[in-house]
DNA sequence: ATAGTTCGGGCATACGAATGCGCAACGTTC
DNA sequence: GAACGTTGCGCATTCGTATGCCCGAACTAT
């Protein structure tokens, strides 16, 4: 008595199990050949009613239950331990849109974390390892104590913009981007060039002080030539007032980023100062805004397209490398075990009325 | 010989049944525990003793079994069919930043959905409809293919930014804005104003173009005194030489965005003339670049903050509706199927130096 | 003492797809 | 005509959690 075939069915949500109900087979036959699987065989004419139903009916493969059975998801997530997205965030917008297009052509989505609620690290890494996703873009500073939780737990991990020992980094080269700017102001004459550094505690922030240091002494300058300061916030106000007031004025200033050099050169131009006449200003990172605002403004463009796609690649490699691990342990795998360590090339955007 | 109890059995993930093996008690047991399952009976001893064990191994409860068996999976989407983020869009930034808070105010991810592969419309359809997420927010044009496909779908819909027939919309108020940007020049002595337009099939790009239309009519105005120029991205030079040329010459321009507004604003101080003296220039959004960079930027702005905020609500109040249904589907419900409709207030921003 | 009640927990199954293995039916070969 | 290979498909289990239902033991009430 039982009905097998054609019987709608209608609130029946449409499965492999279903299909199989309405033409007589069986869900794994069903499955088999919608997932393509290799090595099975299968009729010509099965095939071709299977499809045909599959497509009538509208079905799609529930993820959720494929990702159990593969242990895998397809996510891959974002977080960062340094500010919030939003539209005076140009820098994670670049980088989270970077990982985007990177994720859409390895066919991997991505799941942004956030860290508005003020979660506990403990919070955050549970969620992190709940089984949603098969690796990890990380964008914080080494000593987050979440980095030393990832470090130990299994999870592929890639490390961007900001570089974290012992796991894949892939990072744009900050110092090489100063010695570019340092050059840059160099050869126009100055000899007295301050800094402006935001008092955070993010590597790559300080790879860019300390190599403008650096390079300064290298060039010959003395410390007093080279000052370095620490500005709140995006205000340059203060350090303004400091660099004019010192003894040997600085010619130019070098700042830590775009926003800082803007917020510099429109204070400057409040107080009807030219740039670059009265005072060179040079920032770093190169995003739209700031450059199309202020053409004048001279600056170091990191490639993020190219460093998201990069650091895609590397978190790729390391998943493979895990989930192959789980089948084949035997294998000699000292060499890829290694992190990657990738870092980028920069360019020096010239001012448009230099 | 069956060993029950401390065997390490290292290799073994973390579940449930892992506990309940190690313990001598049920899976369902441990899970009732971990979840805390309301109306289940649990000795104190045994309650403690699993939540120690749990802890001890460090258990995380696996969220994609838990989806499967839920039917749900704590996870949103965020579709948009205009753009891509970065860094130029600061617009995308914001909304996504805002989305991103409010998610995890209510406990839940966001997936971004990227449109770069240039995916065919079935193709993202599919994607979406893969069980993944629980929810989507979408921004695009109403007569984007994959809206007629997500309105006969069972998935819970919010559009953002821009309204779309027959789904809950959460904007801001387009129209009003225009109307406070037309006033404020109209009692500046402002009688003739060019409108930039971007030719772009967004509603609420559009909505802001006719509201200039119909208001500067309602104030007396001719319509060769209220010129509507349509500019080829945001490039407003061409705009500005045709405004210049005009016969009657408007004395200020309204622009559809800030950028365009500020791209005008741009090329008017390069030429000389001044702002707001030579010519007014008011933009529409408020984000913060353009404000920052030039302060005499006269603009709308809109708290996207509050919209994304209120859009969550919206969506959740669908999802639980809808879950709610599959479990009495003989409530009467024709009330809460109605779509939300909210439009929010928005504010002028003045300038610095008017 | 017996029926009823609460306590503490297990059994079995569902969620939906993937997959190792088995197995009947048919065809081929010598 | 018996051994063997191939074709075409199903059975049963797995992934890890949630949950309806059941059940023995202890305890209470009459």
């Amino acid at each position: 008595m039982r009905s097998t075939k054609s019987v709608p069915s209608e609130g029946a949500a449409v499965t492999a199990k279903e299909i199989g109900r309405r033409l007589g087979l069986s869900q794994s036959t069903v499955s088999r050949i919608l997932s393509n699987a290799p090595g099975h065989r299968v009729s010509e004419d099965t095939r071709r009613r299977v499809l045909e139903t599959a497509a009538g009916l509208g079905y799609r493969p529930n993820a959720v239950a494929r990702s159990l059975r593969q242990r895998r998801t397809n996510i891959v997530g974002f977080y960062t331990g340094y500010g919030t997205l939003d539209s005076r965030n140009a820098f994670l917008a670049e980088v989270i849109g970077g990982l985007l297009r990177a994720a859409d052509v390895h066919r991997l989505d991505l799941l942004l974390h956030g860290v508005y609620r003020g979660a506990s690290t403990e919070d955050i890494f549970n969620e992190l390892m709940d089984g949603r996703i098969d690796g990890l873009f990380v964008h914080t500073n080494s000593r987050d104590p979440l980095v030393a939780r990832l470090r130990e737990s299994s999870l592929p991990v890639v490390a961007i913009a900001d570089p974290i020992p012992g796991l894949s980094s892939v990072v744009c080269d900050d110092a090489d981007g100063i010695r570019q700017l340092v050059a840059y102001l160099w050869e126009r004459g100055h000899r007295c060039i301050a800094y402006l550094h935001p008092g955070m505690e993010l590597t790559s922030v300080n790879i860019r002080r300390d190599t403008f240091i650096d390079e300064m002494a290298r060039l010959g300058a003395a410390p007093e030539q080279a000052p370095v300061l620490t500005i709140p916030m995006e205000d340059t106000r203060p350090a303004l007032r400091a660099i004019r007031e010192r003894r040997e004025p600085p010619t130019a200033v070098c700042c830590w980023n775009d926003l800082s050099a803007l917020d510099l050169i429109v204070t400057c131009r409040e107080l009807g100062m030219s740039i670059p006449g009265d005072l060179a200003v040079v920032g770093f990172d190169g995003l739209f805004y700031p450059k199309r605002m202020v053409r004048e403004l001279v600056t170091i463009r990191a490639n993020w397209q190219r460093i998201t796609a990069e650091a895609m690649v590397s978190l790729i490699r390391q998943m493979e490398y895990r989930s192959g691990r789980r089948h084949a342990p035997t294998t000699d795998d000292e060499s890829s075990e290694e992190p990657d360590w990738i870092c980028l090339p920069v360019s020096l955007i010239p001012g448009d009325t230099v």
